[in-house]
DNA sequence: ACTCTTAACTTGTTATAACAAGTGAGCTTA
DNA sequence: TAAGCTCACTTGTTATAACAAGTTAAGAGT
């Protein structure tokens, strides 16, 4: 099996909790049952839970147990085809921020790779983000991120993108906070794919540049929600 | 030892990180080395590492090492005796954020107790953030929060303070952003402490009140910043 | 009835051990 | 010289074990 077990366990409980079979305040089985019901060792539970204490779905007490933290359903109505999540929910009233769950570099799976249109077998950034609307944890977001990976490293900075296609004037925004630094940024919406359940896959490719107006990144980025909690309006749709 | 070695050694390297004795980019001693260097055993060393990979210092991969990610020096004035660090960051062109790092009940320390005006042994949340400022990690916030416990679960809402001390026009702002869901709450700075290292601490008390003006939490915050990568203005400041 | 103690159960910490998987340097081989 | 292989080193996963520390309920004692 190439996913680790406590990957796989972590999944499962957490699709038990989205089916509602663990309720908020419901406490979740104990370490020791989870050893017996998947036969694992304390260690690989230990780390199942672990995933699902940092993705804030559940709270662990030592003596108690570990439960699950009330989740909250948001509607939510898009502007525009391209979603600007952040600013389209804090206009509407619903207080949205993100928490990120993970960063690093891996290969580019088949879809990802034909999708940025990049040669395989090659590496991209892999982000995975806790949504946050009025604070309940809503959405995991995943982006696959293709850039320069010669600088080894995570460059934790902000970039600013327009928006070409979309109106006579670009519309600046700031995007992707904590990911890539540069003063502007060429969008391109290359594509726009549905995945099965209902969730969204989001496609598009950009040119960076350093504030020297050098060329830094020739890049794309696709992003997929696992998670939804809010619903999605009639016009096109894509996440993040 | 009260707090475990696994804390202890993360917070030395923490530390050295902070001293510029590790850089961005270098790498941190292998696992093995930190095994030898405290006299540890694997599992402790990892979940050192593991501690730092979660505030966002280091990022680790398989085969490589465990490397310092780039932090970023924001210089920043404050605007009002209050921190409303946020907003004012975000006026000035700095991209603000944070990541919940960790929320938890804890006994109240004592010093907190004291400033809270609380009886001991009592429990206060524990919330600590990181602070993302232009998306690099620029402070760990530590807050602890007083509040009803009856409840087991942390309230992931949000709330709206009113200063009524500070102006004639009450200030609504959206504050501690997934943390206590209420409509109103009144605001009163009850006591601003200076703590050693240039550290600021504060402390304030609130009521805050449901939608049907139940008053739901007779509550104070204190904050205090870990990790300053911002400067303070001559002004009397606090953070978050 | 009430209080205290105990026991069972929970998560947290730590040790030892082994294997898997990815990286990179150095050596071997063609 | 260049390609390929091997080996040492790295982090990731998993198992077994033991003790610490916090919670809760049952039971003993007053």
């Amino acid at each position: 099996m190439a996913t680790p077990l406590h990957i796989t366990i972590s999944e499962k409980l957490r699709h038990q909790i989205e089916l509602g079979q663990y309720q908020a305040g419901d406490r979740l089985p104990s370490e020791h049952q989870l050893m017996e019901t998947f036969s694992v060792s304390r260690i690989t539970a230990r780390q199942a839970v672990a995933n699902l204490v940092s993705q804030g779905l559940v709270i662990a007490y030592r003596g108690k147990g570990v439960f699950v933290t009330p989740q909250k359903k948001v509607t939510y109505s898009l502007s525009s085809p391209l979603v600007f999540l952040e600013q389209d929910m804090t206009r509407q009233g619903v207080a949205f921020s993100f928490e990120n769950l993970a960063f690093e570099v891996v290969p580019a799976p088949a879809e990802v790779a034909a999708a940025m249109q990049i040669s395989q077998p090659s590496e991209v950034y892999l982000q995975k983000k806790l949504l946050r609307m009025d604070g309940a944890a809503g959405a995991v977001d995943i982006s696959y991120l293709m850039a320069d990976l010669g600088q080894r490293f995570a460059p934790q900075l902000k970039y600013q993108m327009t928006f070409p296609t979309l109106a006579q004037n670009d519309i600046p925004i700031d995007r992707l906070d904590g990911l890539i630094e540069c003063t502007h940024a060429d969008y391109d919406l290359s594509g726009y794919l549905e995945v099965p359940l209902g969730h969204a896959l989001m496609v598009y490719r950009y040119t960076a540049y350093s504030s020297d107006q050098q060329p830094v990144l020739h890049g794309a980025t696709i992003s997929r929600a696992d998670r939804f909690c809010y619903s999605l309006s009639t016009r096109s749709s894509g996440v993040t």
